[in-house]
DNA sequence: ATGCATGAGGA
DNA sequence: CCTCATGCATA
C-alpha cells in the first residue's frame, strides 16, 4: 500500500516510506561522494575525494513501525547493526585495468565478518576462482586523462591500491578486480541457492531496509553501474550472500510489495532510424545545449524532454563499468602493444 | 536484460 | 540543467 500512487507526489510518499521504515536512514541517496566533478566529463573515478567513511546507513535499533496501514514486507528485521563498516572510503578504483594482481583484498573493513574473496567462502565447489576464468586479468592501464571537450571514452579509471603492502586493516578499497570477480560468485551462489534478483532485492529490503529492484541487482551482476555504485551495493550483497548462504532453506520470506497504480509517464518508444539520428548528434555533441536540443527535438519530432533524458541516459551509459559489447572501451589496448596475453578478463557476460 | 523515466542534490 | 542512483515497463 504504501506504494500507491499518483504521479509524482505518491513516488514521494513511498519513497519516504521507505526511508521510515528503514529507520529513517537516508540511504538511498543523498551521499556522493565524487561529486565534484562532473563537468567537462572528467573521468569520475579519477578522482574521489574520499572524504567521508560514513556511508553509514545504519539502522538504528529503534524501530518502529510507523504506520501500520502500509504493513510492508518487512516482518523480522534484526535489530542489530547495521552494517559492515564498509569502509568505502576510498575512492577510485581501477575498473579492469589494473596493472597489479593485487592480492585478495581479505579484510574486511571491521572485523565484523564480512567475507570478502576468500578463499574459504568459495570454496564450496564450482566458484572457485581460478579454475575458471576470471581472476586476474591483464595489466594494462589507463593512463592519462580525458581531453576535455572531447569525449570519447573515458572509461578509465585509475586505480590506486594501497601502495607498499597490504595493510589495509580495516578497510579495504575494492577494485574492479574484486567487484567483478564478486559479482561473478554472487550471481552463481544466487542461482544455486534458487533466488530471483527480484528475489535477492526484496531481501535486502526485509534485511536492511533498503529495497532494490530486479534491474538493480542485475546491473550489479553485469557491472552496469558506476564504479561507486558497485561499491556501495557489494556490501550489501554480500552480507545477503552470508545469510542466505548459512540459512540456505530458511523462510526467506518473500513478500511482495504490492503493486503501485502509479502513473508514470508512459515509455516513449523511440524509432531506431530516430535512435540513430540522436546517436550521431551524441557523437558530435554528448552535451548539447538546451536549445541544441530544442531543435533536436523539432527535427525528429519528439518532445523536447524526451530528447534531453535521452541525452542524459547516454551519457550515463557511457559511465557504466562495462561498456556495451564487452570490451571495454579504449581501456584495452592503448599501447597498441600486443601484449600476448589473450586470457585477460571475460567480460562477456555469460548471462546466466 | 534494457530503454526510458523520476528525483534528490548540486552548481 | 546536469549528474547519479534507481526502477517501472518492456522487448
Amino acid at each position: 500500500m504504501q506504494q500507491a500512487s499518483g504521479y509524482r507526489d505518491a513516488q514521494t510518499l513511498v519513497q519516504s516510506d521507505y526511508s521510515l521504515q528503514s529507520n529513517g536512514h537516508p540511504l538511498s541517496h543523498a551521499h556522493q561522494w565524487i561529486t565534484a566533478l562532473s563537468h567537462g566529463d572528467g573521468t569520475p573515478w579519477s578522482t574521489s575525494p574520499l572524504g567521508q567513511q560514513d556511508i553509514k546507513p545504519t539502522v538504528q535499533p529503534s524501530r518502529e513501525e510507523l504506520h501500520g496501514t502500509g504493513t510492508l514486507q518487512h516482518q523480522g528485521r534484526p535489530p542489530h547493526l547495521v552494517h559492515p563498516g564498509h569502509g568505502n572510503h576510498h575512492g577510485a578504483g581501477a575498473w579492469r585495468t589494473t596493472t597489479s594482481a593485487h592480492l585478495p583484498s581479505m579484510a574486511s573493513t571491521n572485523g565484523q565478518g564480512l567475507i570478502y574473496s576468500q578463499p574459504s567462502f568459495t570454496v564450496n565447489g564450482m566458484i572457485n576462482p581460478g579454475t575458471g576464468q576470471g581472476m586476474h586479468h591483464h595489466g594494462i592501464r589507463d593512463a592519462h586523462e580525458d581531453h576535455h571537450g572531447d569525449h570519447g571514452h573515458q572509461q578509465q579509471p585509475q586505480q590506486q591500491q594501497h601502495q607498499g603492502h597490504h595493510e589495509h586493516s580495516d578497510e579495504d578499497t575494492p577494485t574492479s578486480d574484486d567487484l567483478e570477480q564478486f559479482a561473478k560468485q554472487f550471481k552463481q551462489r544466487r542461482i544455486k541457492l534458487g533466488f530471483t534478483q527480484a528475489d535477492v532485492g526484496l531481501a535486502l529490503g526485509t534485511l536492511y531496509g533498503n529495497v532494490f529492484s530486479q534491474t538493480t541487482i542485475c546491473r550489479f551482476e553485469a557491472l552496469q553501474l558506476s564504479f561507486k555504485n558497485m561499491c556501495k551495493l557489494k556490501p550489501l550483497l554480500n552480507k545477503w550472500l552470508e545469510e542466505a548462504d548459512s540459512s540456505s532453506g530458511s523462510p526467506t520470506s518473500i513478500d511482495k510489495i504490492a503493486a503501485q497504480g502509479r502513473k508514470r509517464k508512459k515509455r516513449t518508444s523511440i524509432e531506431v532510424s530516430v535512435k540513430g539520428a540522436l546517436e550521431s548528434h551524441f557523437l558530435k555533441c554528448p552535451k548539447p545545449s538546451a536549445q541544441e536540443i530544442t531543435s533536436l527535438a523539432d527535427s525528429l519530432q519528439l518532445e523536447k524532454e524526451v530528447v534531453r533524458v535521452w541525452f542524459c541516459n547516454r551519457r550515463q551509459k557511457e559511465k557504466r563499468m562495462t561498456p556495451p559489447g564487452g570490451t571495454i572501451p579504449g581501456a584495452e589496448d592503448v599501447y597498441g602493444a600486443s601484449r600476448d596475453t589473450p586470457p585477460h578478463h571475460g567480460v562477456q557476460t555469460p548471462v546466466q
